[in-house]
DNA sequence: GACACACTAGTCACGCTGCGACTAGCGCAG
DNA sequence: CTGCGCTAGTCGCAGCGTGACTAGTGTGTC
């Protein structure tokens, strides 16, 4: 019993980490696009802006999304120019793991029907801030969930359906209708 | 100025707190019904019952509405009954107060079309729970939202238009043919 | 020239949420 | 009588959201 690894083993020490949250890809997507630094990101995921009718992180969110993001490698800083007019203004910019993760992330579907509202329009919204063509994405996200659709829409049939049910159904309907447009 | 109450005053003492999270309300409105004890809660407000499927709590959660709530006066500890195979056990059942604040979220409609999908819903459930006819709500949802949904309906005419457009209106769409059914 | 004001940049503190893990009492099967 | 599983409740951690705070750097006004 000595021999062996008594627990985990050696090489969990360079894990990747719980992977990351919404808010910490969203902020790392934006910074793989280009170099920044935290206060024209948090402008930029804002209340006002295109990524911010369908994500808004509130500044401090943003620098917290940084540091986790630093510590995991996935950014870097880059310069700490005292720039004109400006304070200290650390900018930070994706490593080559931090390009891999958005990529990877960017190309996946969502798992759930309640994550379309917000992670795959952002994902949608992001391929087109890119210039990328979203169609991949797209019928990748229409295999993912079109049983699950077609249940929650077959569900709604009949009389005395249940309130949860019938409000399912339709919101089903809209995504299905979406996606079938979209692009 | 002995005299005075210095700081704030006597008064606000009983202050009716910064206005319980949709969290409390329905442990709140649950308790509404009938006296219970936390752990029951949990189990009515896990992911397997029927509230559950529209509000999900995990235990811990339950308890610590359970404590804001009975902190700020709108339920109470009933008995500590040593009970047949149970340990504890505290049993909290709502105030006259809660009772008021209970009615008072029941009637008044959601402010926003994201708040349609867990409250909104929510409460059509716990009025079905009751036995109660959900037309008003409903009337009185129809009237805060219809403007903005049409709105946002009609934001979707044309060429070109953004996808978070086209996916409001879309979504817009299916909930207002769900109030329109509804009841 | 002095002073108030606004903007940029980043930080702190507080409370809520979600989750996993923990204690502890009791009944029951093997 | 030991371990398993259920009831009941608690703890701790990390993330999220908000409001308020410091601290530089202009800019307009008297």
């Amino acid at each position: 019993m000595a021999d062996q690894p008594d627990r985990i083993g050696p090489d969990v020490a360079r894990a990747p980490g719980p992977s990351p949250s919404l808010n910490d890809l969203v902020v790392l997507a934006v910074l793989d696009e280009a170099p920044a630094h935290g206060f024209a990101l948090a402008r930029l995921l804002g209340a006002g802006s295109d990524l911010g009718r369908i994500v808004t992180l509130a500044r401090p969110q943003v620098y917290r999304s940084i540091d986790r993001l630093a510590a995991g490698g996935l950014i870097e800083a880059v310069t700490v120019e005292p720039g004109d007019g400006a304070p200290k203004r650390t900018v930070y910019t994706s490593t080559d793991g931090g390009a891999v993760a958005v990529a990877a992330w960017l190309a996946e579907p969502v798992a759930h029907v309640r994550d379309l509202r917000v992670e795959f329009l952002v994902k949608l919204r992001i391929l087109q801030r890119r210039g990328s063509d979203p169609a991949e994405l797209l019928a990748a996200q229409r295999l993912a969930l079109g049983p699950t659709l077609d249940q929650l829409i077959a569900a709604a049939d009949g009389d005395g359906v249940d309130v949860v049910d019938r409000w399912r159904a339709n919101n089903a309907e809209a995504v299905a209708r979406f996606l079938a447009d979209a692009g």
